[in-house]
DNA sequence: TATATTACTGACTCTTCAGTCATTAAGACG
DNA sequence: CGTCTTAATGACTGAAGAGTCAGTAATATA
């Protein structure tokens, strides 16, 4: 890593003087790694090949031994890492012995963890950008991750529900409006206007639980009207 | 221009027979709406002047007649709207008489109607998108759109603490958690991934003033563990 | 109607970039 | 060391699209 200006950013070979490394099998990753911080920092159209190879430390010419055309990185980018990670989440949802409180808070935590803090952010805000020019794409990632994600909520929510820890509530809004703040967050740290948060992403998160758990009034006025605006 | 297909988006003028119909003062908001149009839907990089002209119903050389390069007309598209609508709102803000939660519950209707239900809600994606690309239009945008809304839900925010109606919390991390749902559903207008929400807009909105203000807890678990987690 | 003005046009140029392929060289094997 | 296989290269091609400009036609004025 000495020199940040290009190339180098995923794995460093050992062996630096020789030109042309053969790794067969280390490129296609190296390659989806650069093409996801290129693609997420200039879009899709406006990301030259060239410099997704060189960035990965390659010629132009290798990225089409790995991979048919611009349109079929973009796949290969999407499709990787993202569907893992909901994997693990899964099993360890179904482990987990708790409130439902502490269960949301676990899924928050998670999701920063091993998506937000992670390049994988990025393909939130490539999905967020670029969805309608890739539909077919769009529906892997909406069925094979959003959707996911988004039983994951509900688990939680109606575990709490049915605790009556949670109080009734429009389940599947709940789930939109809980998951927005985290893609918001992905999706502001590769824009510049939305990136200038006066908060940390820890702040940010702990604030929006807060608010979730608990909402923004004070106990004594939510005393006073404790039953207003019970949803539908 | 015989064609309905496309172009007429905008606003068809009443003279249709004639081809070269010479209106210089309606161009540049046709213009600027058609590029919105096809910026939000394919991308800066991914939208061809030529489309947009088209869209506009004129030919590409028109275009350059009010707008010196695709980034100028960029820049316009930004520039053009949203700063109205907050003046608007700023104003109706230093009238309002009521309860903090009634001016949050205000502030997001205001904000759905004049800009989430608009077009203007594209240039919430476009900005998100594109800012890397234009960093000073970002910069415009975050101070004359992002920065002004930030103040309002401040003002509405910080009247509900000195009033005992709202909590102690982190006035500025909350402010984040509030806005990001509202860009969250203008970007999912534009998105496909995103938009398949189950819930619709009104539903989605209603349950996000819902939740701000009461949080997730049942009265009887609020009751039992009032006082905890209380921000910093 | 004749003339002047100018909004508008679209064929053209020139650059940029996705995708190709003949050539090069790294490593394997004897 | 010589020979073979194949990963890697980068100059090249063809297409697409931003920006230009000489020409056209709609309106104003006399």
């Amino acid at each position: 890593m000495s020199l940040p200006a290009e190339a180098a950013t995923t794995g460093p070979a050992p062996e630096y003087r020789t030109r042309r490394r053969r790794r067969k099998e280390a490129r296609p990753s190296e390659l989806t790694a650069a093409a996801l911080a290129l693609f997420v920092e200039k879009g899709f159209a406006g990301t030259r090949l060239e410099d997704i190879a060189l960035h990965a430390g390659v010629a132009k010419g290798t990225l089409y031994l790995y991979f048919d055309s611009k349109e079929a990185l973009f796949r290969a980018v999407i499709e990787e890492g993202m569907v893992a990670v909901l994997a693990a989440a899964e099993q360890r949802l179904s482990d987990f012995q708790g409130s439902a409180g502490d269960l949301l808070q676990q899924l928050l935590c998670t999701w920063w963890e091993q998506i937000g803090c992670t390049p994988l952010a990025g393909v939130t805000k490539l999905i967020a950008c670029e969805s309608k020019n890739f539909p077919e794409v769009a529906h892997y990632y909406h069925e094979q991750v959003l959707e996911r994600g988004r039983a994951l909520l509900r688990t939680a929510l109606r575990r709490g529900m049915v605790s009556g820890e949670f109080r009734r509530m429009d389940v599947e809004a709940a789930i939109e409006v809980i998951m927005a703040p985290l893609l918001m967050l992905a999706i502001s740290r590769f824009s510049l206007s939305f990136c200038c948060q006066e908060s940390t992403p820890e702040t940010y998160l702990q604030t929006h639980f807060d608010l979730l758990l608990h909402g923004l009034r004070s106990a004594a006025s939510e005393r006073a009207a404790p039953l207003e605006g019970n949803g539908e």
